[in-house]
DNA sequence: GTGTTTTACTTTATTTATGAAAGGAGTGCA
DNA sequence: TGCACTCCTTTCATAAATAAAGTAAAACAC
């Protein structure tokens, strides 16, 4: 399905997505055209679902990074999900998971204090165990 | 530090990084160069750290998404991280955490083959708690 | 209040990249 | 051998990026 070209590509475009056909082209070993169709063709394919940017969250103030497994109590997770639409803010990503807990929040605050106030109103709706980033790798 | 055209540039950045300079201007009401020199701006402050594209892993091959935290036994990570080392190509994200655990990974696997594989080499290293994503959101 | 500097922008002109079209090389197949 | 298909390159018209110059408004010194 994918050749090595591909994947390069693949793999030149996770590290700089804003490279120029021209640029990606010398990259792999392809002219401009030929590289610019093979990532539509990428694109076509749903290989290639965006082009996003990566964000200094402590540059945005958000200076707390939180993974949050949530037990619900009740077997109504509506309440709960209609509280976290309201917190939108703050989350990163929202997994329905299986094992310890019913979902596991990803989050970033701008302080322990605005933490403190999202777990102690999120305790309304539910049990919840937190651990807090302390660094990446 | 951010005002509101900024803002507007990261949320149209992060929607599509590939858009061009002069598209971007037409979105929050700038020239290309002024919004050319306004995002160069940006990467200069760390804001903007770089340019990426989203995968959709699926189409990769990849169809288990878990969470693991780990818990070693040893007070030497030593071993635990080496192991980790030779597994890169299913790690996602490697944190260290306060909380229930010394570590959390984000990982995607092949099949539950591969997972299952990948726990009985890391049982060597340490003891964990498995969560599989069963759907985001 | 006046003159100066700074900042952020627009306009213009040159350079550079994109994208469409045509053509060629290699592969599979009847 | 001849045909169809895929994937590539080359060429060229169009569009975008970028550098440079000029403008307008705000901040500041005196």
């Amino acid at each position: 399905m994918l050749d090595n070209t591909d994947k390069n590509i693949l793999e030149e475009l996770s590290k700089n997505s804003r490279l120029t056909m021209k640029e990606l082209g010398e990259k792999v070993h392809l002219t401009g055209p030929a590289v610019s169709a093979r990532v539509a063709k990428l694109e076509d394919q749903g290989i290639i679902e965006g082009y996003a940017i990566k964000i200094n969250p402590a540059k945005l103030g958000l200076f707390v990074h939180a993974f949050i497994t949530i037990i619900t109590q009740s077997t109504n997770h509506q309440p709960y999900l209609s509280f976290l639409k309201s917190q939108e803010q703050y989350i990163i990503h929202h997994y329905k998971i299986s094992g310890d807990g019913c979902y596991l929040l990803e989050c970033r605050f701008p302080s322990n204090e605005k933490l403190n106030d999202f777990l102690e109103a999120l305790n309304h709706y539910a049990n919840y165990k937190l651990s807090i980033v302390i660094n990446e790798k």
